[in-house]
DNA sequence: ATCTAATGCAACCATACGGTTGCATATTGC
DNA sequence: GCAATATGCAACCGTATGGTTGCATTAGAT
């Protein structure tokens, strides 16, 4: 279950909101990413640290600043991960439900 | 952000495998859905506490038992989040690309 | 009525987490 | 060379988290 680290690093609001601002395209050095967070700089680079962990992000440095890019494989994992759920509990339902009407139909197997 | 609050609870091994089993739709009080894990019951229960409060799970009480149903809701709201991340990332690759062939295709306005 | 099965609740413990401060380092601009 | 900027690293702290054990309660089965 390698999803349940994307969703730990996706499970706090601080991190979330990092990882909107990158995909919103918001230019991205560490510095910039750290801002208007309501915590210091390296508390967020504490938490930045955990989305690179988790592969949400990758860092890139750049001579004096790091750019901090999105890697959408991981967000693509997660997201179809859910979809899978999804699914199979959409298949149950349809399970169920043909169960249901096949008992019906058994009423009338006329054909 | 309070999708936070969903992945947060989806970000544990135990967690996730426990949403995993009940999307597979199979059946589910909470002493069974509590088996297997590696863990004790009571360490289960808490797990699954968890689950409740990010309001991906509901209990349901049945005399003696109880049983635990998915809240399809929460999951959706869980992938339509990255989804819009992944679009809003989309929309800005595509907004790069049509400035590169926006600049190559000022060179040739014959239309 | 009694035994058992399914659950709840609380105390406790070790470790992880979120955040801070302080200091070291490397790159850039003057 | 020197100052400022962008970053890294480590120690420290309070609280949350993941897990345990022990005991109480409630509902079914016999």
């Amino acid at each position: 279950m390698k999803e349940a680290e994307i969703y730990k690093a996706l499970g706090d609001p601080i991190r979330l909101q990092m990882v909107s601002r990158l995909a919103a395209g918001n230019p991205s050095t560490i510095g910039e990413l750290s801002k208007g967070l309501g915590i210091s700089r390296q508390g967020a680079r504490k938490q930045l640290q955990v989305l690179v962990a988790a592969e949400v992000v990758q860092l890139v440095p750049q001579g004096r600043e790091t750019q901090v890019v999105l890697d959408q494989r991981s967000l693509f994992v997660a997201k179809q991960f859910i979809t899978n759920l999804e699914r199979q509990w959409d298949q149950r339902l349809a399970a169920l439900k043909a169960l249901v009407e096949g008992d019906l139909s058994n009423d009338k197997p006329d054909a």
